[in-house]
DNA sequence: CAATAATGTAAGAGTCGTCTTACTTTGTCA
DNA sequence: TGACAAAGTAAGACGACTCTTACATTATTG
C-alpha cells in the first residue's frame, strides 16, 4: 500500500484533474496550478515516478500509470465530498469551499469519509422542506 | 502576526493541553504525547521559542508565554468545535474524531468556523425533535 | 530552416521535521 | 552524600519540499 505525502496527494490529484481536461500534462501546468516553481513541480513528480503512480519521459509528458489514476480518482473523490459538504451543509461560497477543502482532505478514515457522504444525503433531501432532516440520517447509521 | 507550520501549531496546541492539567510541562511529555523522540520535541521546542511562544531555560520546564497561551487556546478551539461536529453531527466515535480532528484543523478559514459553529448550534437544537433544523442556521447566516 | 519561444532538466542551497547516538544536568534515595 | 535514574541537550544525518540560476530540448513561426 502506497503512503504518500499530503503534498505528493496533491500533486497527484492536481495531475489527475488536468489530465481530466487536457489530453497531456506538463510539468509547466502543474507548477502553475499549484502555483509552485516548475523545478518543483518536477521534483514532486519524480516523488510520483518512484512510487511508480506516473510515468515521464524525458522532456516528454507526464502520464498516469493505472495506480495513479486510480489514487488520483480517489483523492479527488474526498475532495468533492468535502467542498459539499462546505458549499451544500455550511453555504460557503463556492471558491473559498476549494480552498478549505484541500486543506481539510488529507488522511481521513474511511469512516469519517463514509458518514460525512451519508450526512450530505440526509441533508440534501432534507433541502426541499421535508421535516425528517437528519433524523433519517441517524437511522441510516445504525443500518450498517 | 505569527504564522506557524501545521506541526508548530501541533506542539503548541499540546503543550497548552498538557499546561491545563500539570503545573509544569517537560519536553519528554510532550515527545509522548506527539509520539515523537524527546530531540525531535525538542527542537520543536526550540522553534516555537524562536517566535516567542515559549520560553524555556536550560535543563528546565517549558512556560507558555502571553502570545503562546493565547494562540494555544485558539488552536484548541477549532480542535474541539470539528472534534464536536465529528461525534454529534456525524456521529463518530469520541476516540477516532479525536484522530480525525487533528487532521482538519490546519489552517481553516475564520469564516468556515463560523459557520461551523452555527451550523453545529443549529444541529443541536434540532436534536429535540426540533422540525425546524437546518433552516434555522440558514436564517441566522442570512442575518449576519 | 534557423531564430526564438516555450518547455523541461540539472545543480546547489536552505528550512522543516524527523531520527540515532552520545553526552550533560538534575533529582532521588540508600 | 554519592550512585543511579530521569530528564534534557548536542551533533550529525536524512528525506521532503521549496527556491534560484543556469542549461538543454522541443515547438513554432517568419
Amino acid at each position: 500500500m502506497i503512503r504518500l505525502t499530503a503534498k505528493d496527494e496533491d500533486y497527484l490529484e492536481t495531475i489527475y484533474r488536468i489530465s481530466k481536461t487536457s489530453d497531456t500534462v506538463g510539468v509547466t501546468e502543474v507548477a502553475k496550478a499549484r502555483k509552485v516553481t516548475v523545478p518543483t513541480a518536477r521534483t514532486a513528480v519524480a516523488r510520483l515516478a518512484k512510487d511508480g503512480l506516473v510515468r515521464q519521459q524525458h522532456y516528454g509528458k507526464i502520464i498516469l500509470n493505472p495506480s495513479g489514476k486510480k489514487l488520483g480518482e480517489e483523492i479527488f473523490a474526498v475532495h468533492r465530498i468535502l467542498r459539499q459538504f462546505l458549499t451544500d451543509a455550511l453555504l460557503i461560497e463556492p471558491q473559498l469551499a476549494e480552498q478549505e477543502a484541500c486543506r481539510m482532505e488529507h488522511g481521513l478514515s474511511k469512516t469519517t469519509l463514509r458518514r460525512l457522504r451519508l450526512f450530505l444525503e440526509a441533508i440534501t433531501n432534507c433541502g426541499g422542506g421535508d421535516p425528517k432532516c437528519l433524523s433519517s440520517y441517524r437511522k441510516e447509521l445504525l443500518a450498517k
